[in-house]
DNA sequence: AGAAGATTTAGGGCGGGAGA
DNA sequence: TCTCCCGCCCTAAATCTTCT
C-alpha cells in the first residue's frame, strides 16, 4: 500500500488536533478555529500532501460539487456553446461540470440522469430537444422527480415539457420571422430541410416557417419538405434529395445551422452557387458560421447566454415551481440569401 | 456565567470479511 | 449461502474544556 492516500485522520494526528478541527481548517465550516491550530493543520497538510477524498465528502455531505450536463451531440457547436455558458456559471460557483452525450437516444438520456443522481450530482442541465415520444418524456420526468426529491436540481434547455425550470428558445416565432424576411426578398418557392419529424425543435421551426410564409400568402407544399437527421450529414443528404426533386425552390431553409452547412456543401458538389442559384438560411447562429463563405443567414439564438441562464436556474436558491425563461431569436440576413433570381433548383 | 475553541461521536452507503 | 457488522473518509451535531 505504498501509494495510499493521506487522510484527514493522519493530518489531524500529526498536527496534534482532533479530526473535527482538522476538517474545519481544511474543508471549511461556520465554526472558528484559532490561528495557531489553523497554521499547524495547514502546515501538516501541506507537508503530507493531503487532498480531501471527494467521494467521502460527497458521502458525508450527501452532495457533491458535480453539475451534470446532458447533451445530444457533442460535435454540434450548438451544444458546445451552451456548454460554455453552463460551465462558466458552474465553475464560478466552485463546481465541476461533467458532460454526458445521448446521441439522441431517449433511454440514454434517462440513464445519464440516473447515473448523475447516483453520484449525488448537485444539479443537472439537460440541453436538447424533446421528442414526440410521450413514454420517453414520462420516463425522463420520473427520473427528474426522483432526482429532485433527493435534493438535486434540474433545468432544461428545450421545450418546457418535463415539469422543470426550462430555458425555451423561440423556435417557432424565430422561424416565422425568418420566413417573412425571406419572402420580402422576393422568394416565392421555398424548400425546407426539416430534420426528424419526431424532434420537437425541428417541428416547431418547420411550423413557424410555414406560418411565416402563410403570413405572406405563400404556401409550402409537403413535397418541398425533406426530413433527415438533425446533423451536417443530414443536411447534406436532404439537399441531395431536394436537388433530385427539381422543386424549383429559390430559397432553402435548413432547420439548424449544421444542416445548412451540409446543404451548402451538397450544393457546391452539384456546381450550384449560393446565393446566385439558390439562397440558403439556417437557424441558431453557431460560432462556426463566422468562417463560412458565403456567410450564412440564420436566426441568432444567444447560445452561451442560454447555457448561463439554465445554470443559474439550477444553482440559485429559489424554490418556486417550474420556471420558464423565454429566449428570443433574431433574424440575421447575410450573404447566403439574396433577392430571388427566379431560377432556383430546376 | 458565558463565549470561544476544541473534542467526541454518530452516521452516511457500500463492499467485503467473519460467523452462522 | 446468507446475515451481520466493520471499515472506508468525512461532516455536523453534541459535548466538553479553557479562558475572560
Amino acid at each position: 500500500m505504498a501509494s495510499r492516500q493521506v487522510t484527514l485522520a493522519e493530518v489531524a494526528k500529526q498536527a496534534g488536533v482532533s479530526l473535527a478541527t482538522a476538517s474545519r481548517v481544511l474543508n471549511g465550516s461556520t465554526r472558528q478555529v484559532s490561528e495557531e491550530l489553523r497554521e499547524r493543520v495547514l502546515g501538516t497538510a501541506r507537508k503530507l500532501g493531503y487532498l480531501p477524498n471527494a467521494s467521502a465528502q460527497a458521502l458525508a455531505r450527501n452532495s457533491s460539487v458535480l453539475v451534470g450536463l446532458v447533451v445530444h451531440d457533442i460535435a454540434d457547436p450548438y451544444f458546445s456553446s451552451i456548454a460554455a455558458g453552463v460551465t462558466r456559471i458552474a465553475e464560478d460557483a466552485g463546481l465541476v461540470v461533467v458532460l454526458g452525450t445521448t446521441g439522441r437516444d431517449p433511454d440514454r438520456e434517462v440513464e445519464l440522469v440516473n447515473t448523475l443522481r447516483a453520484h449525488r450530482a448537485r444539479a443537472v442541465v439537460i440541453a436538447g430537444s424533446r421528442t414526440t415520444d410521450r413514454n420517453a418524456s414520462r420516463r425522463l420526468a420520473e427520473e427528474i422527480t426522483a432526482f429532485t426529491a433527493q435534493g438535486g436540481r434540474v433545468a432544461c434547455v428545450s421545450q418546457a415539457k418535463l415539469g422543470t425550470d426550462t430555458v425555451v428558445p423561440a423556435n417557432r416565432s424565430g422561424a416565422r420571422a425568418l420566413a417573412r424576411q425571406l419572402a420580402a426578398l422576393g422568394h416565392r418557392k421555398f424548400a425546407v430541410l426539416a430534420g426528424p419529424p419526431q424532434l420537437l425543435v425541428a417541428r416547431d421551426r418547420l411550423a413557424g416557417f410555414k406560418a411565416g410564409l402563410a403570413d405572406e400568402g405563400l404556401d409550402l407544399p409537403d413535397a418541398n419538405v425533406f426530413a433527415s437527421d438533425f446533423t451536417r450529414d443530414g443536411g447534406h443528404a436532404a439537399m441531395a434529395g431536394l436537388i433530385a426533386a427539381r422543386t424549383g425552390a429559390t430559397c432553402v431553409f435548413a432547420v439548424n445551422d449544421v444542416m445548412a452547412m451540409g446543404a451548402m456543401a451538397g450544393l457546391r458538389e452539384h456546381g450550384l452557387r449560393v446565393p446566385e442559384d439558390v439562397s440558403v438560411a439556417g437557424f441558431d447562429d453557431i460560432p462556426t458560421l463566422r468562417d463560412l463563405v458565403p456567410a450564412l443567414s440564420t436566426v441568432r439564438l444567444p447560445l452561451e447566454e442560454m447555457g448561463e441562464r439554465a445554470a443559474r436556474l439550477v444553482l440559485d436558491d429559489v424554490v418556486a415551481g417550474p420556471r420558464t425563461v423565454r429566449v428570443a431569436g433574431e433574424v440575421v440576413l447575410r450573404a447566403s440569401t439574396s433577392t430571388s433570381s427566379g431560377i432556383g433548383l430546376r
